[in-house]
RNA sequence: GGCCCGGUGGUGCAGUUGGUUAGCACGUCAGCCUGUCACGCUGAAGGUCAGGGGUUCGAGCCCCCUUCGGGUCGCCA
């Protein structure tokens, strides 16, 4: 019968001098000061208390139990002789009548330390992850993650959503993400998938009546990992809204996170509703990416025009030229060199850059190619000394490309152009609906084919007919931005049949392939569906934004590796013979 | 799948043009120490330098292959 704590170790103060305690936890740390006499540190969720051993009997126990076995420990509550103004408990001490062991570490030497865990290796602390989580700074990211679930959760109830569960086990979708795919035992020879979203689910909840839905929804999609993308799953703060537009969806958004990121974040400035709108073309203009970073000042610039009839071979006629001004910048050339460099590695094609001298010369760099340029160049970028001009020159995806890392990594190094502590909020917004493939060199959809063209039925229409660009077809599509981290898509849906058929037949696709792909919500949709709008964030990159993490695996209790293995349990594993029987399953690996 | 970086006692790292006995910090163990709090001091144990092959009189270091890990591009409706 083990004797209940009477406190947390996180709990007592000089108030409680005197009292009989009882505390359980961890053996963190035992400094032995004299014979007989030692400071023992106990660690629980809530804290750390340290503990007086006195006598040779304590000593005894204490000398006989690896650190990190839990214990539990009767005493008396004492003020200390001298005080530790850093520490919560730091005022008082237990002295122990009493010291039970409850579970032995069997091991002296761990894998790591504890309390430096983050500085260990990766792959160690993934196999032991339940000692790294004993780190209070490991621990502290998930308990920011239930405290942002649970405020996400309350909010989007006071905004009168109603949170419904989807199917986890659901049929494979031909569209997006590859499917982790689960074999059927009562049908052999087919496969449930698991949920790459709860999109379709919720488009027939839509169709069903419930106007207002959320989900702190599970994702399954089998591809590579990032450092900001956990392989295999995630979640997501799933929504959507019946007989909504584009502004009732940004409007719940902006109301619901900037708090939340006010409270939990690192930095505690968010920005407000209305958050910054930029066109999709005119992010890759100005910021070179579609997920522009506002805290940084710089743009990009066009200056194709400018260098025409250039003799650098990149500046020849066709491909596009860009410029990032980056004033008051003191990079050494070994520097340049180096931000050079990784911008190439970034971005997958070499920058050039030159830079004003105090006498207002180009130096350094393509310098020689743009000083017979020199004043239109100053004029158009606004130069002063001492500005460093980075330059992207090819295609015209690739120098916006090549731009927008500059931006990103000058914006970073250089004094003066980035307001780091704060999460500055945009959307991009008229995502076009239709791009030439880079396969096919045909028309295809560019992202979801379930949203809403902005003209409707009717562009289609004119787009069929010829009388109008495909390419320039907007969708009522929108991502969420925030310090250049992509938060989530959403779109206005495309609810309306006819129109979904229109939308097909311009891709060289008709009605029968809108009904084979997604048979259900073609049929639902043709017994009368509500207009309606959606999107969903994912949590854990909103927690890794608030965490302040530049890896997502920080953020996760039990997170897969890069090859999406869960060290620790040992996934993906083999099974018996007999499993695959009952499957129908035969694994025949070559090689 | 491509490219880049890395693998050195339990942990984190250093290791010079290739040259004697592979060094440092933390941890562990032992001794000393009655107010520590990243306790301190003294000492000790602990290494298949990821694996294999090659160059060389000689390889932790150079070359090739393999493997494992991280980053990145592809990929991610």
């Amino acid at each position: 019968m083990i004797q209940s704590r009477t406190h947390t170790c996180g709990e007592l103060r000089l108030g409680n001098v005197n009292e009989r305690v009882t505390l359980a936890g961890w053996m963190e740390n035992v400094r032995v000061v004299g014979s007989n006499f030692a400071f023992v540190v106990l660690r629980d969720f809530y804290g750390t208390t340290q503990i007086v051993i006195e006598t040779e009997e304590m000593m005894n126990i204490i000398k006989g139990i690896n650190k990190e076995s839990t214990i539990s420990v009767t005493g008396t509550v004492r003020e200390r002789a001298s005080k530790n103004a850093k520490q919560p408990t730091g005022e008082i001490e237990v002295v122990p009548e009493k010291i039970e062991i409850l579970g032995r570490c069997i091991y002296n030497e761990l894998p790591f330390e504890i309390n430096r865990s983050r500085e260990a290796d990766e792959t160690q602390r993934l196999k032991y992850r339940y000692l790294d989580l004993r780190n209070p700074e490991v621990k502290n990211n998930i308990i920011l993650r239930c405290n942002v679930i649970a405020a996400l959760r309350k909010a989007m109830l006071e905004h009168n959503f109603l949170e419904i569960t989807t199917p986890i086990l659901t049929a494979s979708s031909p569209e997006g993400a590859r499917d982790y795919l689960v074999p059927a035992r009562k049908h052999p020879g087919k496969f449930y998938a698991l949920p790459q979203a709860p999109q379709q689910f919720k488009q027939l909840l839509m169709t069903s009546g419930f106007d207002r839905y959320f989900q702190i929804a599970p994702c399954f999609r089998d591809e590579d990992a990032r450092g900001d993308r956990s392989p295999g799953e995630f979640y997501q703060l799933d929504m959507e809204m019946a007989f909504a537009s584009q502004e009732d969806v940004f409007s719940v958004i902006e109301d619901v996170l900037p708090p939340i990121f006010a409270k939990y974040g690192t930095y505690n400035v968010a920005s407000s509703a209305p958050f910054k709108r930029i066109a999709y073309n005119d992010a890759l203009e100005q910021f070179g990416t579609d997920k522009p970073d506002y805290r940084i000042d710089l743009r990009i610039q066009d200056i194709t025009k400018l260098v025409a009839g250039s003799e650098f071979a990149p500046f020849a006629e066709g491909n596009t030229v860009k410029a990032i001004a980056c004033s008051g910048c003191e990079l050494t050339r070994k520097h340049i060199d180096k931000l050079c460099a990784d911008v190439e590695v970034q971005a997958g094609s070499k920058p050039y850059w030159f830079k004003v001298e105090a006498d207002g010369s180009f130096a350094g760099g393509v310098a020689k190619f743009m000083t017979p340029h020199h004043d239109a160049v100053v004029e158009a970028l606004g130069l002063t000394p001492g500005t460093l001009i980075g330059i992207a020159a090819g295609k015209k995806s690739a120098a916006q490309k090549t731009a927008g890392v500059m931006r990103k990594m000058l914006g970073a190094l250089v004094p003066g152009h980035m307001d780091k502590e704060r999460y500055e909020f945009c959307w991009v917004v008229d995502f076009p609906m239709y791009e030439i493939g880079e396969e096919s060199g045909e028309l295809e959809f560019c992202h979801n084919p379930f949203s809403m063209p902005g003209g409707g039925a009717e562009t289609l229409r004119k787009a069929i007919a010829g009388e109008i660009d495909p390419l320039t077809i907007t969708a009522q599509q929108y991502d969420l931005v925030c310090n250049g981290i992509e938060l989530s898509s959403g779109a206005v849906r495309n609810h309306d049949p006819e129109i979904m058929i229109e939308a097909f037949r311009l891709v060289r696709l008709g009605e029968e392939d809108v009904k084979k792909k997604f048979p259900a919500m073609y049929n639902a949709f043709c017994y009368g569906a509500p207009p309606h709008a959606g999107i969903a964030p994912g949590v854990d990159r909103m927690v890794m934004l608030l965490a302040g993490e530049d890896s997502i695996r920080e953020i996760i209790p039990f997170p897969m590796n890069k090859n999406a293995q869960d060290i620790l349990m040992g996934a993906p594993g083999t099974v018996t013979d007999r499993q695959l029987e009952e499957l129908h399953i035969k694994v025949d690996i070559d090689e």
